[in-house]
Order: structure tokens, then C-alpha cells, then sequence
DNA sequence: ATGATGTCCTGGGCGC
DNA sequence: TGCGCCCAGGACATCA
């Protein structure tokens, strides 16, 4: 369940193994994740160099001087490790290896094989399928109120549901939806047109600083998260709504608390006594 | 068009 | 101890 946060850190983590390097070897050891890594990966990826390690909504996209990019998503239990070139075998769901010019693996493992990799050229990026129909960042200057409120203007269905929405806003998922909300004070429930413009400023400024505090704590939304420098990044941030069904509500002077229901097919966490 | 539901996949937790 | 069941979830496909 890697959200923005953890795609941001790992793609920082990433950067100094392959920054600058040279692609010498890329081992499948599958053909396909969610959907089929294509058949001419290893022959257009080995020989090039990486230009850089970037992040669009909840994908990684990796430029390579050939003009192909990388694209890269890690689903739901998605994790890239790096290690020193040694004699260890590789484990289970190791599913692509990258050995760079630093004597070094980087290795894509995902048991739930949720997540995906594919390759594109540069020129076909913007108007890629997975791309496409994307809407802003959450932590760029284009997601405003102003903006919210329009994209929510003619929605019926429920804020959360919007809010998950890639064609809303990127890089949300179950999780961060469910503390801003909780944060914000507004009920999951609520339809996505009745939000008053104070609660979508406010809404933008909690979901803001939700991600920025996540991506500071180094990625924390999957207990078993790992790096990709490889540290383990335990439960740095406390979550006040997520996954505690029967617990207490931490927003202070309510004393309501947290309920788990179902939307769309998911657990959503919230205080129906403060969210409203 | 929109919205609701089903699908992919495995590991972990639980009840019996 | 072990088996079967259910749940987690991002994004796409497929229905109404």
C-alpha cells in the first residue's frame, strides 16, 4: 500500500545507486507482475546510463540516455532493496534485477505482484495510458481550494471516493484519505459537492501536510516498508484514524470513537462524532 | 456520462 | 498443528 509518501522516499533512496549509473545487467525473473514486463526489457535497458530518478502521482519514472524511461509502480506490497553484488540468492518474489556500474543489485520484490514495470520512450510519456488522464499533485502550487472546489462542484458520490480518484487528485490512498479527513473534520460520507469552500482550503492544507509529515518520517503507511537504502522504516508516524476501529478520536475535545465502514469496497476509519 | 462492482495476488491473522 | 476463510488494496475492466 505504498501511497505518495512511500513512492517519494523511495525514489530518494533510490537516487544514489542509480543516478549517473550504467545499466550492466536486468534479470526477469518473471515475465510479467500485474501485467507483462515487455520481452524486449533487458535488450533496450542494459548499456544505458540512468538520468535521473523522478515521481509522477504514485509511479516512478527512471529516463534513461537512450530516450526510454522506466516506469515503475509498486502497488500494494512493492519494495525496491539495493545491496552489494554478492553470492546470496535471490528470494521469492525478487521479480526484476537491475546491476548497475556500482557493483550493485537493485531489486524489485512485491509478493502481492500488485505493482507493475514497463518501459516507454520519452516522447510517448505524456501521453501514456497510465498518464493521461492524471490529475495535479497534491504537493504542487496547482492544487489549491479554488481548484478542489471546482474538480468536486458536479460530484455526487462521496468525498472519499473523490479523493482516491487519480483523475481528482494523485498519489492518495485508503490511508492519507482517511487521517486528513479525520484531521479536517469532515465525514467521509459527505458528497463531494456539499463541501463548503472552507472545508476544501482546509481539506488542501491538511492533505498537504499529512503527505509532507509521511514523507518526512521516511515512509510509514506498511509496517514491513522497506527503503530502497534498505533501512527499515518501522511506524515512525502515528496514525489518528487508520486501522484504530474502536479506539478513541484524538481531536482534541471530541470524545467520540473511531468507526470502521465500508465505501466502495474498502475500509474507510472515521469519528462520527467530530467528522461531519 | 457516471457510478458501482469485480478482478488481479499473496501473506497474515483468525476461528475452529 | 493445521486447515480454510477472509482481508488488505491501486488501478483497470466491466457492467448498469
Amino acid at each position: 500500500m505504498p501511497e505518495l509518501p512511500e513512492v517519494e522516499t523511495t525514489r530518494r533512496g533510490l537516487i544514489p545507486s542509480l543516478k549517473g549509473r550504467k545499466i550492466l545487467g536486468v534479470t526477469k525473473r518473471r515475465n510479467k507482475i500485474r501485467i507483462a514486463i515487455p520481452e524486449d526489457f533487458e535488450k533496450r535497458i542494459i548499456g544505458c546510463r540512468v538520468l535521473s530518478v523522478d515521481r509522477r502521482a504514485k509511479y516512478l519514472q527512471i529516463p534513461l540516455d537512450s530516450g526510454d524511461v522506466i516506469i515503475c509502480h509498486l502497488g500494494m506490497s512493492g519494495k525496491f532493496t539495493v545491496r552489494k553484488i554478492d553470492s546470496t540468492p535471490f528470494e521469492k518474489h525478487d521479480h526484476v534485477i537491475f546491476e548497475t556500474d556500482r557493483c550493485e543489485w537493485i531489486i524489485y520484490n512485491d509478493p502481492r505482484r500488485f505493482g507493475l514495470i514497463t518501459l516507454c520512450t520519452q516522447g510517448e510519456l505524456a501521453g501514456h495510458k497510465l498518464f493521461k488522464k492524471m490529475a495535479v499533485e497534491p504537493l504542487g502550487n496547482e492544487f489549491n481550494g479554488a481548484y478542489l472546489k471546482e474538480k468536486l462542484k458536479i460530484k455526487k458520490s462521496a468525498i472519499k471516493i473523490n479523493l482516491l480518484d487519480q483523475s481528482v487528485v494523485v498519489g492518495l490512498g485508503n490511508i492519507y484519505v482517511c487521517e486528513a479527513l479525520n484531521i479536517a473534520l469532515i465525514s467521509p460520507t459527505k458528497k463531494a459537492s456539499d463541501l463548503c469552500i472552507d472545508d476544501v482550503e482546509r481539506l488542501v492544507v491538511i492533505i498537504r501536510d499529512v503527505l509532507n509529515r509521511a514523507i518526512e518520517a521516511g515512509g510509514s503507511s506498511l509496517k514491513d516498508f522497506v527503503g530502497a537504502d534498505g533501512d527499515l522504516g518501522y511506524f515512525q508516524h502515528q496514525f489518528v484514524c487508520y486501522g484504530r476501529e474502536g479506539e478513541y478520536c484524538k481531536n482534541p475535545g471530541c470524545i467520540g470513537e473511531i468507526n470502521r465502514i465500508n465505501q466502495a469496497g474498502r475500509s474507510t476509519f472515521y469519528c462520527p462524532e467530530c467528522q461531519k
